[in-house]
DNA sequence: ATATGACTTCAAGTAACTTGAGGTTCAAGT
DNA sequence: ACTTGAACCTCAAGTTACTTGAAGTCATAT
């Protein structure tokens, strides 16, 4: 099949399969006459793996390991699972993060509801609040990365 | 103060404070003889508002909208607060992703425990179950953004 | 024969910074 | 006064995972 087959299929541009291909997740494929690349199943299949991965919100590094374990079937599993394991630590802590953030823009916006309501008022104090460290106010955010 | 000080302050690395003079987003400050820059209080409250705004997760774009807003008191707090409800809109959008993904992973390592307990096994099928579609499986993913 | 759509390469753009190189300035200690 | 070392300066390039654009070639249906 040529490109824009193996993308519909795949679920993923064209130009990212080339992407893919330039930085070595996928293989070069081999070329008609006319120099369009041609993809087989196994591309396909390959291919569907790693969308997969990055669904899963593996970064492309991990997606690498991932499909060079599948290429030795004896250890994958095992290996898969704490790559996938590492990877659940990642997403819980995001989702902590993201979670007080909801919190923090809707406590921003009940305050600005509370303050603001029927038009701007001449003291806003919302801006003012916004401008001390998060530390300082009720609820702590949660929404700060540590670095 | 000079930048290291308004770094600590405003728990921003030095090189971000100087990025964000470039992009127009902090005013370029007075220098010392020595071209050192020389930042006051009203800078790091500034700096505060958008590292503020930062991790609230809005993007810069927006950050810059609700540092002008901030500067003209009248109209402020009701289109502020409209900003963020549009940006609230989003993080629960991400939100419901990173929920479906979490789901995944942990059905994910559930099933590696299941079939490869004690040791990878010859046929894995966690491999196989991955090069699927999503969409085939038990569970939708929620992981795939509509693109 | 030609129009259209799919394909090709290469370069540059995106977000929001971070990192590195190589050089100056400042503040403190001797 | 001098020296040391931390903190500062500029400018360029790197990061992630692609996307977008330009300009040209190929395939296919009419």
């Amino acid at each position: 099949m040529k490109i824009g087959e193996l993308a519909r299929r795949t679920r993923t541009n064209a130009p990212t399969i080339r992407y893919y291909e330039e930085i070595g997740l996928l293989p070069a494929p081999s070329r008609r006459d006319g120099g369009q690349r041609t993809y087989g199943d196994s591309d396909s299949r390959r291919l569907s793996f790693i969308r997969q991965c990055r669904a899963f919100g593996f970064p492309i590094a991990q997606v690498r390991s991932l499909v060079a374990l599948t290429e030795d079937h004896d250890r994958s599993c095992t290996e898969a699972r704490s790559i996938a394991h590492i990877h659940l630590g990642a997403v819980r802590e995001k989702l902590a993060e993201l979670k007080g953030l909801e919190r923090n823009l809707a406590d921003f916006i009940k305050r600005c509801d509370a303050v603001c309501r029927g038009g701007p008022g001449p003291d806003c104090v919302i801006f003012r609040d916004m401008a001390n460290p998060v530390s300082d106010r009720k609820r702590s955010t949660a929404g700060r990365k540590s670095r």
